[in-house]
DNA sequence: ACGCTTCCCTGGAGGC
DNA sequence: TGCCTCCAGGGAAGCG
């Protein structure tokens, strides 16, 4: 699933081999993705440049060479990026193609069709617009942003840490494993956690997903005691407990009763 | 503010 | 082997 760590992953990929290239042309196989309409995407990029990659939560943005127009892309469940090579097929269920000049091109694949890509004036206005929460992994929001974001929320922590207007990234894969290193029982709320308890649990959303992004979000690369490779009812935690799976929300949650007690 | 449901979509898993 | 049903989940929308 993209969440943050694979959509870092996305953007390097992009920043290593999709800028700086001459567009040729934009090509809509599935125009569901489109926000932008087709034709206004083809011509507003043909013979441009991509000139930087960003990336805010699960939120791609592309720079191009002109004033104010930026390309933003989401990869919704199943979505990611390719670059072909000049004359490379493009994989199965490719939604959209910039084409460059030398005959590559830049795909974006998505078999569930989630994802979404558009033309928009900035990513701080994009951002604002959708009120979407402090990325953690941005530099400027560290563990102190990341308490502040989640500080006062009534919600259950699992919800909390998938509504993207509090932190832009977590997904249901990362919320658990958060919760779970954190020791914390996903419908305990943030106003339930003393002052330490906040402050440590900041801490595990930043290390867990700084540790994801560093791995390249390649699961087979986490430590062996992560959550992520027993994601199945019934399976046991190193603890000597056994995994249970509830629904919170709105998405199937995995966790540890034993280690992850509700106060 | 918050929780809950439904919908969008396809592929993979499991039952028979 | 094939057919069917269910489920996975990011996010938006609607409702209470």
């Amino acid at each position: 699933m993209p969440e943050l760590p694979e959509v870092e992953t996305f953007r390097r990929t992009i920043e290593r081999g999709g800028l700086n290239r001459r567009i040729t042309g934009v090509e809509t196989r599935e125009a569901r993705v489109l926000v932008t309409p087709a034709e206004q995407m083809d011509a507003r990029l043909r013979g441009r440049l991509l000139r930087s990659a960003r990336r805010h939560g699960k939120h791609v943005f592309l720079e191009t060479d002109i004033p104010d127009v930026w390309v933003y892309l989401h990869f919704g469940m199943t979505g990611h990026p390719a670059l072909l090579l000049p004359g490379e097929d493009p994989p199965r269920h490719t939604r959209m193609l910039f084409r460059y000049s030398d005959g590559g091109a830049l795909a974006l694949v998505d078999p569930r069709q989630f994802g979404k890509a558009g033309l928009i004036r900035s990513p701080e206005e994009f951002i604002s617009e959708r009120k979407l929460g402090p990325d953690p992994m941005d530099p400027g929001t560290g563990v102190d942003g990341i308490r502040a974001a989640l500080a006062g929320r009534r919600g259950g922590l699992k919800a909390t840490l998938l509504d993207q207007t509090v932190l832009a990234g977590v997904g249901n894969l990362y919320a658990d494993e958060i919760l779970y290193r954190a020791r914390i029982h996903p419908l305990t709320s943030a106003l339930e956690l003393d002052a330490h308890e906040l402050g440590r649990l900041a801490r595990v959303v930043y290390d867990v997903l700084r540790e994801a992004v560093d791995l390249d979000a390649e699961y087979d690369r986490y430590h062996a005691d992560w959550l992520i490779h027993r994601r199945r009812e019934g399976e046991s935690c190193p603890c000597g407990g056994t995994l249970h799976r509830i629904r919170a929300g709105g998405r199937t949650t995995y966790f540890c009763p034993a280690c992850q007690m509700r106060r």
